[in-house]
DNA sequence: TCTGGGGTCCTAGGACCC
DNA sequence: TCTGGGGTCCTAGGACCC
């Protein structure tokens, strides 16, 4: 009998528009999205005041990275193209993403809650859960506390939701955004949950909305009341069980406190679409370029890759894969450029049109772990090394 | 006026091995 | 003279998340 959990969620409120917000705040209560490549920096003026780009005057294929709660409000979303945007919010205020702004704050807000509960799981840049199970005081102290330690370390809100799992505590968060709080119990399931859509449990997204929704499985309540046989018949047999179990409120999957990435990737939109033939040397450059960056991405983190994949999208929007996996780990960029060009070798694109190239480094080894590589002719293969390893010891 | 960029995980089929 | 069965690794595609 395990004891029982207790499981906060901590989502940063609106992260990306707040943490402008902070040097521009002239635009506080302001129709404000960020988002777009190209979009020009504001413009600080004679008198000191700053000079804004507009939503009605971007043209491209960039798409709302984050919404002010003001911009929501007018039907602009996160991964809506911005030219669509413009149709609702014209007026809106544009500012182009700072990541480097981001990641600081990213790293205040986390730095602040440690001083509550170092056990932190990272979900990306703005989001975070925390194990409180080891503390005394009530869900409801602790997520006000949560709320203060990280207004005073970076001035910004967020949302608290406190559960016995991930995936409650998730679905609290949401609950009363923004600076909102939600102690959510099992319990508490069938009176706060069950009305939802079902799409607000995380893992469920707009493909098995649809297709849930065939079946007039609309909220929450309406999974927890469908057939078992019914959901395996349409999603197979583990996501049926993880539908019927999420339905219940049910998850006991671990907070991680630490992990190593799986993979590094660079990709790249074009501002239009390449002709594989006719713009051959266009997308040469692109592909050099990203290689380059995805080389220094591998160096700074300290990792060499087995396997260079990369991603193309056409014009139509479908898109095609392919890896290319090496016995000697690279990190060079002109052995991922020649990892990348086997791969296209394996495709027949002649005649097509891109929209975006892509470049992925996977089955990652840490730059430590492979000195043992440079001392080695090529040829040997990954076989031969553990032979070498086992003479030497 | 269509749809970014960075990730993780799952599935399915084929190769290969015993 | 028609062909097992399990395990594992690899690749490709897709769903999903922030």
């Amino acid at each position: 009998m395990t004891k029982k959990r207790r499981i906060a969620h901590l989502d940063m409120d609106a992260f990306y528009a707040s943490v402008a917000l902070l040097r521009y705040p002239d635009l506080r209560r302001k129709v404000l999205v960020i988002g777009g490549r190209n979009v020009p920096a504001p413009v600080k003026k004679a008198d000191g005041t700053w000079e804004y780009a507009r939503l009605r005057d971007y043209v491209g294929r960039g798409v709302v990275t984050t919404a002010s709660y003001e911009a929501r409000a007018l039907g602009v979303f996160s991964a809506m193209g911005l030219m669509k945007a413009a149709q609702y919010a014209p007026d809106a205020y544009l500012l182009p993403a700072d990541f480097q702004a981001y990641r600081y704050y990213s790293r205040l807000f986390k730095e602040a809650v440690a001083t509550v509960s170092d056990r932190i799981e990272n979900r990306g840049i703005d989001e975070i859960y925390i194990d409180l199970s080891h503390l005394a005081q009530s869900s409801m102290q602790l997520a006000r506390r949560l709320q203060q330690v990280v207004w005073e370390a970076t001035g910004l809100t967020c949302s608290v939701g406190i559960s016995p799992n991930k995936l409650l505590a998730k679905i609290a968060s949401d609950l009363n955004k923004p600076n909102g709080v939600c102690v959510l119990g099992q319990e508490e399931v069938p009176t706060m949950v069950w009305p939802l859509p079902v799409g607000k449990v995380n893992g469920i997204g707009p493909k098995s909305q649809q297709k849930l929704a065939r079946l007039g499985i609309h909220t929450v309540g309406d999974l927890a009341q469908a057939s078992p046989p019914l959901l395996q018949r349409h999603f197979g047999l583990s996501y049926a069980k993880w539908l019927a179990d999420a339905a219940q409120g049910k998850d006991d999957r671990p907070i991680v406190l630490a992990s190593e990435p799986k993979s590094l990737s660079r990709e790249r939109t074009f501002e239009r679409d390449l002709h594989v033939r006719h713009d051959r040397q266009r997308l040469t450059q692109f592909l050099e370029a990203i290689c380059g960056q995805l080389a220094q991405d591998l160096q700074q983190k300290g990792y060499r890759a087995f396997t260079i994949g990369i991603k193309l999208r056409f014009d139509d929007f479908s898109t095609l894969t392919r890896d290319h996996s090496m016995d000697v780990p690279v990190v060079k960029q002109a052995d991922l450029l020649h990892a990348a060009r086997q791969c296209l070798r394996r495709t027949q694109i002649r005649h097509r049109s891109l929209r975006l190239v892509g470049v992925r480094a996977s089955k990652l080894i840490a730059e430590a772990d492979c000195v043992r590589y440079d001392r080695l002719p090529v040829q040997l293969s990954f076989g031969d090394l553990a032979c070498l390893d086992t003479k030497r010891d």
